[in-house]
RNA sequence: GCCUUGGUGGUGAAAUCGGUAGACACACAAGACUUAAAAUCUUGCGCCUUCACGGGCGUGCCGGUUCGAUUCCGGCCUAAGGCACCA
């Protein structure tokens, strides 16, 4: 499951460091501005792709997780169906693999195109300047997938060929700093007919275009223009004329497996997890490098291995291997002088199992039982940005240790609720060597236009201009976020959390802003009030006697009781605690609303206020705590159990049904209960304004949607 | 470039399974209370039109399905998240 390969990093010459993907500035050192070069080194894995099936078949399990994530991780997963083939170098006769999902469109390849690291490239290079200085061109470029699909598709002919394994025709070999050495066999065959990177390819440097796929519904599939990429109809490819897609798929991997070319084969996008960081905040990877033993794991009474805390921190080289003692040691083995891994993990190493081992923190092992007596989570909350690389890390992780006996669940995360993003604009000025230096919202002073955006900002402390930048995820290298500290100081922890949650669904992203924290305290205040009112008119303990209601104690109980079904629905199911606190709030103004001072209306009073102080109590702790107090209970509020609805308070008699006519509302009616179909639509058609409408048309339709509408079209 | 999700009043949002678009708030305006201000309370508040009653339009844009579309389908625009070393 762990192996070592080389691997591209961001490498700065000048520093002596590997960047992260996001120290890259427009292709130059973050701290230097020196030109990043891609540069290969060795490097540990794991071999997440050992798991790939198992990890894009069990996200059906995962009742409890969004819709979105899944698709997500399967899109990353990537599975696909296709064929593998042989292309053979015409000169060497050395096979040339590649692999492709469109097997129906072999016959219209024009040219394969190779890594600027493969062997057969560096071959070519040989006595050719040209194609020396491209390949060390394609060096200067970024390691990331964004970098690689948007940067110029650049090439160069190797002057070598191979032979189409079907045709036997001869077939020109190009090397493309598109290609990665790293990913798949580093050759492509290329199909400029029938895909769109290979036309502009094809287009840019005079190749050929030949196609062989018609369109099978009558669609345009002219390539004059653009590649022509949806499946069709074969042509121009002899034996296999008129095949269609999935028809062409089998005659063609047939035939090169019963040629001992090529064979069918499911192949993922995903890739191994390269776990080494050249970095000194992390946990050291635990392996020794001895010349005789050669690579042998830290024996277990040795570990941990403990960070040095004597380094130099100055941003050049690893620290760790700068270091003048740590990598020296003996070898476990035979005890000669051998040295240390100077890597450490990738911090997701640690991310992957940290909740498994908060289940069992006694552990004198890296687990125990208790972490199955608590596996899987039952409901895990992050962040959306975490969809895929964290959390398949984790799934992958937990396979891991369940094929280890370490644990016995198959999914580490039961129920999964990802938040969104809170977002918020970036502040920067940009110094005399083109950085940016990014200010907090707390440093600078904003101008806002009509519609409160913001269209200018400057600097506090010296009034200089500040350029605004994008909206995006709050972080410490945007210094974009926001301390919730100076509104809790302001107006209290509980009315910060009650606006925060009452300000958009937590799946939902949101650009902060505190302009409505306001009414989150007025209402806050208001709820104080009533309880209070209530209390110095003396408390009910008398229950509500529910024979004796009158309409207007029947509709304000049936107010709350629909409020208690709909809050749990909102905090258990849906999440939704932004309209859980709004149907808290309607009652609260039905309750302001409601004047009656009767030994009843005393007693809903009480039960509504103790309702709503149950209700808000998990959001908003301290004011719900007093409250449940000074109502008359002996116990906190946090003991309670949750409310129950009563039913019988929901029963009503009639129901209130709109009325179109051609698809607009024209109307309402009141309708009882256990109305007939006949009977409404009678009544529909006996409201004044209805018939003035209707006329002498001929109704041609009447749909009639029970405790909702009827649809009459004339 | 690719994958995912969103786009609804001046603002945050609601409409849960295709059935009253804008609940609940913020902001704003007018009024009450006050010497005054704050706080609080009341009323109004999508756009156009109308003295009014009312009428028309309206959920990013274009088109489609349906008696009926914010919701479903196709195309486009746009913002955010991810793209394997930010974590």
């Amino acid at each position: 499951m762990v192996y070592k390969k080389t691997a591209p990093v961001n490498w700065c010459p000048h520093d002596a460091t590997v960047l992260a993907n996001e120290q890259v500035i427009e292709g130059c050192c973050w701290r230097c501005d020196t030109p990043v070069e891609r540069k290969e080194i060795s490097q540990w894995f794991l071999k997440i792709t050992a798991y790939a099936d198992e990890l894009l078949k069990d996200l059906d399990t995962l009742e409890g997780w969004p819709e979105q994530v899944k698709t997500m991780q399967a899109n990353w997963i990537g599975r696909s169906e296709g064929v593998e083939m042989d292309f053979i170098v015409a000169d060497s006769g050395e096979a040339l693999r590649i692999y492709t999902t469109r097997p129906d469109t072999l016959m219209g390849v024009t040219y394969l195109a190779v890594a600027a690291e493969h062997p057969l490239a560096k071959r070519a290079a040989e006595n050719n300047p040209a194609i020396q200085a491209f390949i060390e061109d394609c060096k200067k470029m970024e390691t990331s997938e964004a970098a690689m699909e948007t940067m110029e598709k650049r090439g160069i002919a190797s002057g070598l060929t191979a032979i189409h394994p079907i045709s036997g025709e001869p077939v020109p070999v190009w090397i493309a700093n598109f290609v990665l050495m790293g990913y798949g066999t580093g050759a492509v065959m290329a199909v400029p007919a029938h895909d769109q990177r290979d036309y502009e390819f094809a287009q840019k440097y005079g190749i050929a275009i030949k196609a062989v796929i018609k369109a099978a519904n009558g669609e345009d599939d002219s390539i004059e223009n653009q590649a022509f990429t949806t499946k069709g109809v074969l042509f121009n490819s002899d034996e296999f004329d008129g095949l269609t897609f999935s028809q062409a798929f089998t005659a063609i991997a047939e035939k090169l497996e019963r040629e001992g070319k090529g064979q069918r084969k499911v192949n993922f996008r995903l890739r191994d997890w390269g776990v080494s960081r050249q970095r000194y905040w992390g946990a050291p990877i635990p392996v020794i490098y001895c010349d005789d033993c050669g690579t042998v794991p830290v024996p277990d009474e040795q570990l941990p291995v403990t960070l040095p805390e004597d380094v130099v921190l100055d941003g050049s080289q690893s620290p760790l291997a700068a270091h003048p003692t740590f990598p020296h040691t003996p070898c476990p083995q035979c005890g000669k002088a051998a040295k240390r891994e100077t890597d450490t993990f990738d911090t997701f190493m640690e991310s992957s199992w940290y909740f498994a081992r908060f289940a069992s923190p006694q552990a004198d092992t890296m687990l125990d039982e208790h972490a199955n007596h608590w596996l899987p989570v039952d409901q895990y909350i992050g962040g959306i940005e975490h969809a895929i690389l964290h959390l398949l890390y984790a799934r992958f992780f937990h396979k891991l240790m369940r094929d280890e006996g370490l644990v016995t669940s198959n999914e580490p995360f039961k129920n999964l609720l990802t938040q969104g993003m809170v977002v918020a604009e970036t502040f920067y000025q940009t110094d005399a060597h083109g950085h940016k230096h990014y200010f907090n919202m707390t440093e600078i002073e904003v101008e806002r236009d009509s519609k409160g955006k913001i269209c200018g900002a400057k600097l506090l402390s010296d009034g200089s201009p500040v350029t605004i930048g994008a909206t995006e995820k709050m972080s410490k290298s945007k210094n974009n976020g926001v301390d919730p500290q100076l509104l809790i100081d302001k107006y209290g922890a509980d009315t910060v959390r009650l606006y925060t949650m009452f300000t958009s669904p937590p799946d939902q992203s949101l650009e902060w802003n505190d302009a409505g924290v306001e009414g989150a305290q007025r209402f806050l205040k208001r709820l104080w009030r009533q309880a209070h009112l209530h209390v110095s008119a003396g408390l009910s303990a008398t229950p509500v006697d529910k024979a004796s209601l009158s309409e207007g104690q029947k509709a304000i109980r049936r107010q709350l009781h629909q409020t208690l079904a709909k809050v749990s629905d909102d905090l258990n199911r849906r999440h939704t605690f932004n309209t859980a606190i709004a149907a808290n709030m309607e009652l609260l103004n039905a309750l302001n609303k409601f004047e009656d001072d009767s030994a009843n209306g005393k007693a809903i009073r009480q039960e509504i206020l103790e309702g709503i102080v149950l209700m808000l109590s998990p959001i908003v702790p301290h004011i719900a705590r007093q409250l449940w107090f000074d109502l008359g209970h002996a116990q906190d509020v946090v003991t309670e159990r949750w409310a129950s609805v009563d039913e019988s308070a929901l029963q009503q008699e009639s129901v209130q049904m709109m009325i179109q006519v051609n698809g607009k509302i024209r109307g309402k009616i009141e309708v009882a209960l256990t109305a007939s179909k006949e009977s409404i639509e009678a009544q529909a058609l006996a409201n004044e304004d209805i018939k003035k409408l209707i006329g002498e048309n001929p109704i041609k339709k009447m749909i009639v949607v029970p405790n909702k509408l009827v649809s009459i079209v004339i």
